[in-house]
Parts: C-alpha cells; sequence; structure tokens
RNA sequence: GUGGCCAUCGUUCAAUGGUUAGGACCGUGGUUUGUGGAGCCGCAGAUGAGGGUUCAAUUCCCUCUGGCCACCCCA
C-alpha cells in the first residue's frame, strides 16, 4: 500500500459518493436555472490581490488559508486558487460590464474551491460549493429571493428541518457605532480574554459575539444587541426580509450573534444550519449581501448578495440520514457472444443500440458465455443478446430467464425498446 | 494553525517481540469446456513511509504522511 496518496484534505470520489454529488450538483443547478440564474464558469486561480481586497487580507481565509502559486516568471502576476467564489464573480461581472444588463444580473456556479486549512469531516481543502449570487439590486426583495432559494433547495433534497439564522450585520454608516459600542463593553474584562480574543476586541470585535471562551460567552450576553444600533435604512431592510419571508412560510430564527466571517458583509446576513448535527456538519451553508464589495475591487458602487451552499456536506446530511440521492445505474442491456471472433459484432451492436438512445455494454471479455451472463446479472441488467455462432441474436429477459428464438437485428432492436419502455 | 485519538489485504474485522499475519465480504478462475447473482473447490491481495531500540519489530520509541474529534474557521 505504498506510494502515492491524495493530497491531504482532498478526497476522490467515487462509486455511490461520486453519483451523490453528481446528483445534488445537478439539482442546485436545476434549481437555480428554473429561478433565472445563469451559470458562470470561472477560472480556479485569480490574482491573489482580488482575494486580499475583496475578502480582507486580515480575515484567515486570505492571511492563513489562501494557496498562493508559486510565480511562473518573474512577470507574472501573483496568483491564487480561489478559496470562494463572490470575488471572482464580481470581478467577472465588473469585466464584462455586466451593470449593462439588465439588473440584476443573476448568477450561480458549483465549483471547486481551496482552502489551506486542517481537515475534518465535512471540511475539506478542496471543496464544492454551490453559489449564487444576485448583483444589481439593493433589496430587499432580491435577498428574500434568495434566501428563499437556498432554503427550498435544501428541502427538496430531503434536508426538511433545515433552519434559516438570519442576521443584519448593519452597514459602513451604523456598524462603526456598534463595534465601538462592543469594543467599551468587553474592555473591562480584557485581562480574562484569551489570546485570540484580546486581537479581535481590538480588530473586530463583532467576532467576539463568537466566541468560545467562557468569560466571553459570559460578556456578550449582556452585550448590546445589534439591532439597537442599526441605522434606520438597516432596520428597515432587515424588517421587510424578515416580514415578506415570514409571509410566503420561511422561518427566520434570529441570530443576533451571527457574524460572517469575511469582512465584505452588509445587511442581511443568515446561515443554513441542521439541527442536531455536530462539528462541521450543522453549518451546510451561508450567505449575505456585500454592497460595499464592488467599490473594494475596483468598480462602482453595486449593491449585491448571494449564499454558497456545501456540496460535500450537504452529500454527509444526506447520508447520515439514510437518504439515497444518487446511485450508480449500470447499462440496462449487456451484449454478449457465444464464441471470440463475435467482438467486433458485440461491440457494434452495443454502440448501435446506444445511438437508438438505449445504454448498453459489450462484454468484451473471452470467458464462456455462463460468465457473461453472471456479469450481466450482477449489474442488474434488463436485457442481455447473445450473438449467436451463425450471427443472428437471441433477446434473453434476465428478470424471467426467458429466451426468444434467434433472430435478426432489426427485430431484436425493436423488441429491447419495447422491453425498456414498459 | 493548536491540542487529542487513530493507522493490518479494495472493504470490514482478527492475531503476534520469533517459522508461511488469519477470517468474512469484494475481485478472479474452475465446477463434466453454449446459458445467470447460490453452493462447492481454487487463486490473488495488507502490517502507510522513514529512522531507532532489539539477536529478532507488524507489535516498543521517534519523525513524517494520512484520517477522525475538539478548538479555530467556515462551505
Amino acid at each position: 500500500m505504498s506510494g502515492f496518496q491524495a493530497p491531504r484534505g482532498m478526497r476522490d470520489l467515487f462509486g455511490a459518493d461520486a453519483a451523490a454529488a453528481a446528483k445534488v450538483e445537478s439539482a442546485a443547478y436545476a434549481a437555480a436555472e428554473a429561478a433565472g440564474y445563469q451559470r458562470i464558469v470561472l477560472p480556479i486561480a485569480e490574482e491573489s490581490a482580488l482575494f486580499e481586497r475583496g475578502i480582507g487580507g486580515s480575515t484567515d481565509v486570505v492571511s492563513k488559508e489562501l494557496y498562493r502559486l508559486a510565480p511562473h516568471s518573474e512577470e507574472s502576476t501573483p496568483l491564487s486558487l480561489r478559496p470562494e467564489a463572490t470575488a471572482g464573480i464580481l470581478r467577472a461581472y465588473i469585466q464584462h460590464g455586466m451593470r449593462s444588463a439588465p439588473q440584476p444580473v443573476r448568477l450561480v456556479t458549483v465549483a471547486p474551491f481551496f482552502r489551506h486549512d486542517r481537515p475534518q469531516k465535512g471540511r475539506y481543502r478542496q471543496f464544492t460549493t454551490f453559489d449564487i449570487e444576485a448583483i444589481g439590486d439593493a433589496g430587499p426583495g432580491i435577498d428574500i429571493e434568495v434566501i428563499e432559494l437556498g432554503a427550498s433547495f435544501l428541502v427538496a433534497l430531503g434536508l426538511r428541518d433545515i433552519e434559516v439564522h438570519f442576521n443584519s450585520v448593519g452597514c459602513a454608516t451604523c456598524r462603526p457605532a456598534y463595534a465601538a459600542a462592543l469594543t467599551a463593553h468587553f474592555a473591562p474584562i480584557e485581562g480574562e480574554l484569551g489570546e485570540v480574543d484580546r486581537i479581535r476586541l481590538r480588530e473586530n470585535p463583532l467576532r467576539l459575539l463568537d466566541s468560545k471562551d467562557p468569560a466571553a460567552v459570559r460578556r456578550a450576553e449582556s452585550a448590546p444587541a445589534l439591532p439597537g444600533y442599526l441605522c434606520a435604512g438597516c432596520a428597515a431592510h432587515a424588517a421587510a426580509v424578515r416580514q415578506v419571508l415570514a409571509a410566503i412560510g420561511v422561518t427566520l430564527i434570529d441570530a443576533p450573534r451571527l457574524v460572517r466571517g469575511l469582512d465584505y458583509y452588509t445587511r442581511s446576513a443568515w446561515e443554513y444550519l441542521l439541527p442536531g448535527e455536530q462539528g462541521q456538519q450543522g453549518a451546510i451553508g451561508g450567505g449575505g449581501r456585500y454592497d460595499g464589495l464592488a467599490e473594494l475591487i475596483g468598480g462602482s458602487a453595486t449593491p449585491a448578495i448571494g449564499f454558497a451552499i456545501g456540496i460535500d456536506r450537504a452529500v454527509h446530511a444526506l447520508q447520515d440520514r439514510g437518504i439515497t440521492i444518487g446511485e450508480v445505474v449500470p447499462p440496462s442491456v449487456v451484449v454478449c457472444g457465444i464464441d471470440e471472433g463475435s467482438l467486433a459484432a458485440r461491440i457494434g451492436l452495443a454502440s448501435t443500440l446506444r445511438t437508438a438512445g438505449i445504454s448498453a455494454r459489450a462484454d468484451v471479455s473471452t470467458r464462456k458465455i455462463g460468465k457473461q451472463l453472471e456479469g450481466a446479472a450482477r449489474d442488474a441488467a434488463v436485457a442481455v443478446i447473445i450473438i449467436e455462432p451463425d450471427g443472428r441474436l437471441s433477446l434473453r429477459i434476465m428478470a424471467d430467464g426467458k429466451q426468444a428464438d434467434p433472430a435478426d437485428e432489426a427485430s431484436v432492436l425493436r423488441a429491447v425498446a419495447a422491453l425498456l419502455k414498459r
């Protein structure tokens, strides 16, 4: 068992796992496209500066987890593997002048992303997410559309007990005042805080609300609440989102301490959570509004909103609940032959069947017919076509073992088509 | 990135400081050489890597690699 292994935190997906992931991916595209979102396929790498400026140089995602590519030559611009989708999508929006298209521009992608984090179940260095971005609309209507789209996608997958935790993190005008209030609130106990929390106190006090440190948790209970500090615009926006979602049957759970990890979020911020799941499994996705991001990366002011749902985590959650979403489906017809000379005929006939829209494979072995039938039976084939030494074809129905008398190709093709139609 | 637990055929479990590391599943071949998932009989396949201790290491120690858990972070 020596030799090469897949890199740490990166997996080989095959068999049922690959089938499930593919199914979730196609369900994601179907859900998004049905709602008017168009696919966008982006480079797997971008200029490092895009992520540094867009996501925030002080975030863990950029400061510690970014896969920076070794420069190929002295002139080359530093590139990094994408750790998330939003920055790249907004870059494409700006680059291609999508602001002259009808707004909002609705985009969807299901793609792999890379973060150099310590791997764990549900947390991989290469992971796949389902991303939706709606760019160019300040909401709150589009907020509601996007939040509902993600929630109903997860419910339709079979995760009926998904919870939507919602908060408003304010905007550039109201958040500074709240941050100052939090700093003032936690400052008296600075000495009791851990090192990490002390840094947060200085750099991003909102994160203190997320701390697991007992001292910080206790202090957080009496912390001022964000809603009280929202400006009139943000408060009205959040109220509208809550009200309309309630009206259409999407229950929001208020999460005043929910603070998304990336710096660019404004106003609406939410997470899709599975209650009762341990570790990484619970946080299946999250989203937010990022009205300031376009300007940060050199575009004109453009409001935007989006979410990311982890495909890997969704698959794990489904598997943990015993929900089968995808399985390997072998071809329904196997073409066997009595003697080796029939190989060309076997492969040719299998191809003909496929052209006719029937899934089929040839048995390309030199095994005896009994072994060939055994293989077909294990693949749960519906029918087997046996090429007789004289070139005629026998159709055998696997369910009952009935085998018709040898016939010509045209009539066998008709019989197979009729059989599979039932 | 910090701390902890773990590592035997493809899978799942055994065993052991000392001849050929065992079973089950899976795979593969045979089963009077042209008719199926069973049965029977075969075959193949592992101590993650590198060091060390020892007469002897898969077993003890160290490092690395990888997995999992908590933290962190987030999808």
